[in-house]
DNA sequence: ATGAAAGCGCTAACAA
DNA sequence: TTGTTAGCGCTTTCAT
């Protein structure tokens, strides 16, 4: 079954393609009553624009890519979604691209996606310097590209979505102060990442301010997965580093290190509480459910795509880094019944 | 900073279009010495070919849409996964869509992904029937479908990718009486699934094999997620109908159920053990970890991918129904320790 | 109000 | 071996 097009109408009809095509867009220099036979023939043939042809014609792909670290944590999902809210009705589609936390494929999929003409590009991280050259490359090939949540270093000029991550820090572990925790770890994810070096810094401060920070009590993991959080734990615990909480960089890290701490019996608030960054279910998924940081990441979808469309609107468009809130959620990982 | 086309490049070495064309495409019809130069002047000047011209030119559009019920469970991210590894180096590139278990949103999916020209659907159906019309549709207008995991009634003619449903549900059931379980629970999914009512089935068979089936020991859902399953095993408990044991439909419902459990401090697999079909880290994140029926869900994605391109590259390949094979995989919370 | 024709970037007959 | 031309489906000047 052959798409009808605009021809097909146009025999059909006895009109020329050039009276279809103004029918079909509502032109003001069309008949009504020519107008009405042409919809009704576009309705009855089945007519289908073909989007191709008009985004050949317009110099668009109408395609967005999205380059992110992983797609196995809700995490991106919830972002994608977002995207989607605002994407789709504006006729764009989103193609995905996974880059596993490594910058090299990060890399691929960025030279992919220019190769498949995408009209711009939201991207969330795996390191924050790597591919800073291909980053500006892209953008003086005025691609239009956004930021969210891991953005790369300060000398690149670019629009950017994120959180308050080194005040929301502080906070959890003020939280942690407050219902009397004393040796609060802190497990990191790679320093290639800078909320991680944010987040340990909100950490750090208030240790500091209170005057209990130790060094044996962060520890750096070298990935972002569940396994890394569980190793982090294990090594504070063989190295006998007494420790009553945990603050970890990230729900997957904390629910990693959890998993461990079950497995040891050790109690969870009472022996060890435990706190995150998070703003998926995974942090209401696991017991006892995870006090975090809760990141509106439906809403930073939805502006990381805003702002691309803004860009692609028009080019002259200043850059923006739009910070989002936050809410601290307290739940039963730090609270005692 | 303009694309640079055949165009410029035709006048930059002063040949024609067709004849850099031809060096591009590694014609035999080009003289060695042309295409060097052709070759180089491409490169010099950053030519990239325009897809979309192409896909004109062709009448394909290169994208494949994935339809699938939801992304917030790695279910679905893990299938893309495999998806991805057939699709990305062929270049088709995949649109994702979500229909949030909701056969209306599905359906406008569908028809948003002809408008785009989608050169194929993977689809995970939300509805047995529901749409039906709408696949038929589709399939008529020789858009190659292939469904995945959850499929439409028999009545239609298609390619499918599943598992072998309800010999699985079978031996996790056969396994929770080999521990020593005899009130064995089952949290079903709306019976609009037809997955749903194969596990189902082979769960009934087992308790009827045994003489220990009862009615009130099944608890139908109207949904999926996490919230549901809690609510399923509330229903059991306050109808006060005793169980040491459920075997969840989904891993979504067992940790729902789980959760519930733990807050009523009810021991996990103590007092009441728990088993599911699964195929996503989610079966480990949980404490304890889930037995479940471990489906290859990127191999399932691998799958889909390859039948639809083999129906995209003839359309009259035949229409395959391929049944993966599952691992039913022993965790603590069946194992007492 | 309608039609003819050009053009978006590319490939592939057909000529030369 | 290279060039000319038509055409994929559509919109948009420019004529009529």
């Amino acid at each position: 079954m052959k798409r009808v097009t605009i021809k097909d109408l146009s025999k059909f009809l006895s009109l020329s393609t050039s009276t279809i095509s103004r029918a079909l867009l509502n032109d003001k220099n069309i008949h009504p009553e020519t107008q009405k036979r042409v919809l009704q023939a576009a309705e009855r043939l089945g007519y289908k624009p073909n989007s191709t042809a008009l985004n050949l014609k317009y110099g668009k792909s109408k395609n967005i890519g999205l380059v992110v670290p992983e797609m196995i944590t809700p995490f991106s999902s919830k972002v994608l979604r977002g995207i989607q809210n605002i994407l789709d009705p504006l006729g764009y589609r989103v193609i995905i691209t996974q880059s596993d936390e490594n910058p090299l494929i990060e890399r691929k999929n960025l030279k992919l996606l220019e190769e498949f003409n995408v009209d711009g590009i939201i991207i969330n991280l795996c390191h924050e310097s790597f591919n800073e050259e291909v980053y500006r490359e892209l953008i003086n090939h005025e691609l239009p590209m956004v930021f969210f949540d891991r953005i790369p270093g300060k000398s690149l000029n670019v629009s950017k979505v994120i959180v308050d991550d080194q005040i929301k820090a502080s906070l959890v572990v003020e939280h942690l102060i407050n219902t009397g925790r004393k040796r609060i770890a802190h497990i990191m994810g790679p320093l290639t990442i800078r909320n991680v070096t944010e987040r340990a810094n909100g950490y750090k401060r208030i240790l500091e301010k209170y005057d209990i920070s130790d060094p044996d009590l962060i520890i750096q993991t070298d990935g972002m997965t569940f396994e890394h959080g569980r190793r982090a734990v294990q090594e504070l615990l063989n190295k006998k580093i007494p420790f009553d909480s945990i603050f970890a960089f990230s729900d997957t890290l904390a629910i990693g290190a959890m998993n461990y701490l079950h497995e040891q019996h050790i109690k969870i608030p009472q022996e060890v509480a435990i706190a995150s960054f998070s703003g998926t279910e995974l942090a209401t998924i696991v017991h006892p459910q995870l006090t975090t940081v809760q990141q509106p990441l439906e809403k930073m979808g939805e502006t990381a795509a805003q702002l691309v469309v803004e860009k692609i609107n028009n080019k002259l468009s200043p850059e923006q880094t739009i910070v989002m809130d936050t809410e601290l959620i307290y739940r039963a990982s730090t609270l005692s019944e």
